[in-house]
DNA sequence: TAGTGGTCTAGACCACCGA
DNA sequence: CGGTGGTCTAGACCACTAG
């Protein structure tokens, strides 16, 4: 994918823990074995050892090396930009998609503020509800401008949009940014989930934005309080 | 505090974009005009540029420059690892803490497990509420390891216990894990909050490790439904 | 003291963007 | 085309850890 020398050092070594192959504790061969292993300098291992601290898989230690941390506690990070379909498929979730609601529109006073766009902008609407073990837990109301996204099948929806946008259309996706909170269930949840007797609801709402930061897409991920759960790893500082 | 060259650079445009010295949209120089100002390389002006971009300030585009995002969209990169108070005092809130418990235990097997530890391990455990315009809306449950924290008080509680950590204990905390649910309430939480009639409170569940990846405390901070928030900004890919 | 990671330098070549 | 950011190099000095 990325041909980068320290991305795919980075890749390599991520892997090897994954697997098991370096267990928490173990440590790393220092720097500069690792650059003349593999044939580089010393600041492109650091760039690749760089990324494995910020995502959770090791710790440097000044004097003594880099210690390998247990994922397993950690989790994953998979508090970034993750699709729904990326998440369940990492943890072999088997996983239905309902598709309510699919088409385009104007967006009305709340949109327009969401996605910071006029009232005449096309948007794609699509309503999708999560259906795990039988029962649909998770409802995904997506709003995509139509200019960056000019075609959608409801096809696609039922798969996996995220595929079709960086994968087909080669949208490149740069950030994101999350708010979570809880809301009073609404009537359209009752309607599209199982809801059993919760009044509540865990809402997420996202905000993802295209390399040159403009914002493409905003959606609400609204989950049945019971089936929700985050996890993020963080670095204090920096 | 720390005097890097490339960590004061980048507080310098931090303080810029915040202060709105910088607008969103507007670019920054360039990162050779910057090397030159700054009278240094053009890597040490990239981790400070970096850093901007780590953290939701900027966005850098290859052949343009770097672009000032609005961090108010962004709302803050409050994701991290800071204390309650440090939160609230950046919102400019009035808040008061309550402390209902304090003092050593021996673990349960629930800590045991959570704070990966053994029965015979000598542990802190703090109870607080924290009080929101005259409301109890937040329940603190932290455990500290005695070993790593030899001295604690009531006073110190009442205040801000992250400051006395790494302020006058000189402890490097790290790095956290985060897992944010949703639980029934206990009868703990209804005897310590004013829960009006909710029936679920939002669980955030922290592990702090310190510099040299050993666990030294966990927190359960118990939040009223409808006060919880929680914002999280974060990069695609890496 | 020898080895580690943290910072920094002064170059280099590349892919990308705008005029 | 010139300027931008992205990658990479081969050094250097420092602070820290361990034996």
């Amino acid at each position: 994918m990325r041909e980068n020398k320290y991305f795919s050092i980075y890749q390599e070594w991520a892997e090897k823990i994954k697997a098991g192959e370096l267990k928490p504790g173990e440590i790393l061969p220092s720097e500069n074995e690792m650059a003349e292993k593999y044939q580089t300098s010393r600041e492109t291992i650091r760039k690749a050892l760089n990324l494995l601290s910020q995502n959770g898989f090791i710790q440097k230690i000044k004097g003594k090396g880099s210690i390998v941390l247990d994922i397993n506690k950690m989790s994953l990070p998979f508090s970034g930009i993750i699709s729904f379909k990326e998440v369940t498929a990492s943890l072999g979730i088997d996983v239905k998609t309902i598709v309510y609601e699919f088409g385009l529109i104007k967006p009305d006073l709340f949109l327009q503020k969401q996605l910071q766009t006029s009232a005449k902008e096309e948007i794609w609407k699509v309503v999708r509800a999560r259906k795990l073990n039988n029962e649909r837990v998770i409802l995904d109301k997506d709003y995509f401008i139509k200019k960056y996204v000019p075609l959608l099948t409801k096809e696609i929806c039922e798969r996996s949009i995220y595929e079709y946008l960086e994968g087909e259309l080669n949208l490149k996706i740069s950030f994101a940014k999350k708010e979570i909170l809880v809301e009073e269930c609404t009537a359209e949840d009752r309607k599209y989930l199982d809801l059993k007797d919760f009044t509540h609801i865990v809402v997420v709402k996202n905000f993802v934005y295209l390399e040159d930061a403009t914002l493409f897409q905003y959606t609400e991920s609204r989950h049945r309080l019971d089936k929700f759960r985050f996890v993020d790893f963080a670095r204090r500082g920096l």
